[in-house]
RNA sequence: AUUUUGUAGCGCGCGA
């Protein structure tokens, strides 16, 4: 089995998750029985792959070689159930288990956070704590993430003590998601006291501050975020510029929109329909219509939001007949309505 | 030789 489980281990590396459950079914056939170490391997390929079928009888050979009792397949077992979609079956192998790791309670929390469960995972996060299971950097980044879709700002004031006692307050991921979770908590405050007191921050700090700001109606903080990333040279990415357009439409100023879309160029990004998006939504918005279709028409592929967007833009300044005719193209190309 | 991290992102509408 040793030989086979690194022939798998090694098409698991390469991301090659069928591969790796061929020669899984190959090794079966050839009569060598799988131990704990190829349950982990091809369960872990049946998550990746979503394969809940594949995964339910693999379920069933772990129960029969009596591998369940081990810890990391009933990890294995229980992230498969999770990232196939089925809670129920995890939250089933999760309650057999005869012992439990911090693995296997991340796991768990992060399943509920998965399948919008956020109520339950922090109720799992509590029962985590009476079994005296320590919570590290990984539980908090789904514990903040369930506060953050809760959007109930107690709740995350409750989980930043608790990053505090657990002394994860420095980590980076851990810092981003306390700003995320106090940015869909109203609390813009807070998530720049956060962003503040962080010792290093990247691309991700910094564009969910620019686009909280920018929701928020501070479209002009945002910008001045945006201008100081340079400064402290992280690299802005579609997603940071997103977030400067959206902060323009916020603040309707052109002049600035104008100076963000030079840059978009510059930096080569208008082909990215989401940054588009933003583009014809900040045109709109800044109420010239007229650039806002000539980036909409110059788009190289629309999605339905590029759509509604430049209809919006239409309908929203009055311009009747041109939403009717571009109402009619989009239906033309094939897009419906749901 | 093995397991866990939905941390940022686009429009409109509806619901609360």
């Amino acid at each position: 089995a040793f030989i086979w489980n690194l022939e798998i281990g090694k098409c698991s590396k390469a991301g090659q998750y069928s591969k790796a459950l061929q020669f899984f079914n190959q090794m079966q056939s050839e009569g060598v029985k799988p131990d704990k170490y190829t349950f982990v391997l091809v369960l872990k390929a049946c998550s990746r792959l979503a394969a809940l079928e594949e995964g339910k009888l693999i379920h069933q050979q772990v129960i029969e070689s009596g591998c369940q009792s081990d810890v990391f397949v009933g990890n294995c077992l229980v992230n498969m159930y999770t990232e196939c979609g089925s809670i129920k079956d995890a939250c089933t192998v999760f309650i057999n288990m005869p012992t439990r790791d911090l693995v296997t309670w991340n796991t768990m929390i992060s399943g509920y956070v998965k399948c919008a469960e956020s109520q339950k995972a922090l109720e799992t996060f509590q029962l985590m704590k009476i079994e005296e299971v320590w919570p590290d950097r990984i539980t908090f980044v789904s514990v903040l993430s369930a506060c953050a879709n809760l959007a109930i700002l107690e709740e995350g004031i409750l989980a930043h003590s608790e990053v505090f006692r657990s002394s994860c307050e420095s980590d980076i991921s851990v810092g981003n998601c306390l700003i995320d979770m106090y940015i869909k908590c109203g609390s813009m405050e807070s998530a720049s006291r956060v962003f503040n007191n962080m010792s290093t921050r990247d691309v991700i700090s910094w564009s969910a501050m620019i686009m909280g700001y920018a929701k928020d109606g501070q479209g002009e903080t945002a910008l001045k975020l945006f201008s100081d990333m340079e400064n402290h040279s992280v690299q802005p990415n579609n997603i940071t510029f997103m977030g400067a357009l959206t902060a323009c439409g916020s603040i309707e100023s052109l002049a600035m929109g104008r100076l963000v879309h030079a840059q978009v160029l510059e930096s080569k990004r208008e082909s990215d329909v989401f940054v588009g998006n933003c583009l014809v939504d900040m045109y709109c918005k800044c109420g010239s219509i007229e650039d806002a279709y000539r980036v909409f028409k110059g788009m190289p592929n629309h999605s339905m939001v590029s759509w509604s967007t430049m209809l919006g833009g239409y309908s929203m300044h009055g311009y009747g007949k041109e939403a009717f005719r571009l109402f009619d193209n989009m239906c033309q190309e094939g897009w419906e309505i749901d």
